[in-house]
DNA sequence: GCCGTTTTCGGCCCGACTGTTTTCAGTCG
């Protein structure tokens, strides 16, 4: 069983146990926390567990989630799910998945009506019974079957890439009004992250109304969900969802700071300021007023809504809120609650690379396989690009449909190259191929070949379906061959259309590391492989990381902002990134010097 | 259920908006 498995039994336990109701609040929590915990877990826990590793030692996971987890692992299911699916129907989780249904009302609809699924629910809305049901009403049942009828049709999250460009003409649009000071989007869209579910923008103004209205009034708004005086949430006509929040300038950065998260990283911010006295929300750091007789809530407060509040210490800038909790300023790709805090506390955080730390790009085709510019343009591009080297890598054989390259052809383009790059001084020139493994983990040219690459990219393009144990078997004699250099887009996946194969993480990366392989984060926002997770992974096992954008025309040259974002998330430094250095480290740190 | 520079009990993040309430519960982020 696999990670995001796990997860998915542990958040419907939690999800069952909310419904039942009665259940201490803290102990769902727990259960969410794990969720996360798991969820983010880079190497598959079945390993730790076949190795018999201590669980415990994960955070968010005690004796009970251990238990959960190996049990999980080793039976594929979890007899206390079974035991409460007993009592509560499990497709009742499904309805929370709508909006404005949580676990009260689900419980109520099943309670009153017998409902259990999305289609019974529809139909007893339809009758007008659910509006019948205390605590529902017209508007409730309404709104109810709205969320069906998207719930059905939704498209799930979006590709960052995608984001930004539905989201740059609204920035524009609401820059251009005279009441908005300042705008800037918050979310998982600034801390990068590869798919967006919705976007969280931040404007301040003294003329709240003002900028709502301005909001509500973007041509491209499909339905607005919820207006208030300092908050709306709309969806535009490509069904993103867009959350505007209006505050104050004396609270610019505690606001940032709150709405770019992440929650984990949020919670662990407040814990530490109660820890010191002090309270964080979206308005500010305040100092807490003595609590001499805190009135301890029988269970369901999860808030702690009414605690005294005093004097405002911090909220002007994220510089501030940031150092009131003892700390310097986090970058916003590092907010996962991945020891950021811990790191920010020791002075430890890295210094992350950056766009302009590359000097070269390491993957691109052209006209002679499956790329639509000729070489010299891709040539003229990285050169303007202030690139210091680039590799030209174009297809073998095996990928006939993209036009990939015999000994024959490879032989002639050689040729081809050697006579552009006499012209062009300015850069240097890496002859290159991108080579197909074959199923076997064989490589798809002649040895010989190979000897007059300068650096060789090995990919997997075909037999994405292999057992675990082929895949990790074909990656690793692939990477033992002497010639190979880079494993281009290494798990295959394409965002929200193809998964990752499936391969051992940890024995390839050992393998590389061994043969001073690097690994490719693809810079395509497709791909985006390796991931975060995984680069943190691979930096962990000495594996060197290159970042690249695949480009297969001039102007996806420019892709490599979004491989450069995944590295940052990963904690990468430029001393982590080989095509962030000069040219003779990163060809010694692959065995070529 | 988890956790520990106020450790093995007693805590556990904070606020806005909506709809249905006649003073607030539920949901959401």
């Amino acid at each position: 069983m696999e990670n995001l498995e796990i997860a998915a039994v542990l958040r419907e336990m939690a999800d069952l146990l909310e419904i039942k109701g009665g259940v201490n609040p803290f102990r769902i929590r727990a259960y969410r926390n794990a969720v996360y915990t798991v969820e983010e877990y880079a190497t598959p826990l079945r390993t730790l567990v076949e190795e018999g590793a201590d669980l415990t030692e994960l955070p968010s996971v005690g004796n009970e989630m251990a238990s959960h987890i190996v049990e999980l692992v080793t039976t594929g299911h979890l007899s206390r799910l079974v035991e409460l699916a007993a009592e509560i129907p499990r497709s009742l989780v499904t309805l929370i998945r709508l909006p404005g249904v949580g676990p009260k009302k689900a419980r109520k609809l099943w309670d009153e009506l017998g409902i259990t699924t999305i289609d019974e629910l529809e139909a007893a809305a339809a009758a007008g019974q659910v509006a019948e049901l205390e605590g529902f009403g017209e508007k409730t049942q309404g709104k109810i079957l709205e969320g069906i009828v998207r719930y059905r049709a939704r498209q799930g999250r979006f590709r960052l890439a995608e984001v930004d460009e539905l989201i740059r003409p609204l920035l524009d649009w609401l820059r251009t009004d005279d009441a908005v000071q300042h705008v800037e989007v918050a979310g998982s869209y600034r801390r990068r992250r590869e798919t967006v579910g919705d976007v969280d923008i931040l404007a301040i103004s003294s003329a709240k109304q003002a900028v709502i209205d301005r909001f509500l009034a973007y041509p491209q708004v499909l339905r607005v969900d919820l207006a208030g005086e300092t908050r709306a949430t709309v969806h535009l006509a490509s069904e993103l969802q867009v959350d505007l929040r209006v505050l104050d300038e004396q609270d610019a950065g505690a606001a940032l700071v709150y709405f770019t998260g992440s929650k984990e990283h949020n919670i662990a911010l407040r814990r530490r300021a109660l820890e010191r006295g002090l309270s964080v929300s979206e308005y500010g750091v305040f100092k807490l007023a003595a609590s001499d007789g805190v009135e301890p809530q029988e269970d369901a407060d999860l808030s702690t809504t009414g605690r005294e509040l005093g004097e405002r210490v911090a909220g002007r800038t994220e510089q501030q809120v940031y150092e009131s909790l003892g700390l310097p300023w986090i970058p916003p790709e590092l907010r996962e609650q991945r020891g950021e805090i811990v790191a920010a506390e020791r002075n430890e955080l890295p210094q992350l690379v950056s766009l302009e730390d590359m000097r070269g790009d390491l993957q691109m085709h052209s006209d002679w396989s499956d790329g639509k510019n000729t070489i010299e343009e891709m040539l003229e591009a990285c050169v303007s690009r202030g690139y210091e080297y680039f590799a030209l890598t174009d297809h073998s054989q095996a990928l006939a449909m993209t036009g990939g390259m015999d000994a024959e052809k490879l032989a002639r383009q050689l040729a081809a190259i050697d006579e552009i790059a006499s012209r062009h001084p300015e850069i240097r020139f890496l002859r290159s191929m991108e080579i197909d493994v074959l199923a076997d983990g064989s490589l798809d040219i002649e040895d010989g070949m190979l000897e007059r690459l300068d650096l060789v990219v090995i990919s997997i393009h075909s037999r994405f379906d292999l057992s675990t144990a082929d895949q990790t078997r074909r990656l690793v004699r692939a990477i033992e061959h002497p010639a190979s250099d880079i494993v281009g887009h290494p798990t295959g996946r394409i965002i929200g259309r193809r998964d990752a194969i499936e391969f051992d993480l940890a024995e390839v990366l050992d393998c590389a590391a061994e043969n001073h392989v690097a690994m490719e984060c693809n810079a395509h926002p497709n791909r985006l492989d390796l991931r975060d997770t995984h680069m943190m992974e691979a930096k962990k096992r000495g594996v060197p990381i290159v970042i690249s954008t695949d480009a297969h025309r001039v102007a996806e040259l420019d892709l490599m902002s979004y491989g450069v974002e995944q590295a940052r998330r990963a904690w990468l430094t430029p001393g982590d990134v080989l095509n962030a250095g000069p040219l003779e480290v990163l060809l010694s740190a692959l065995g070529r010097i």
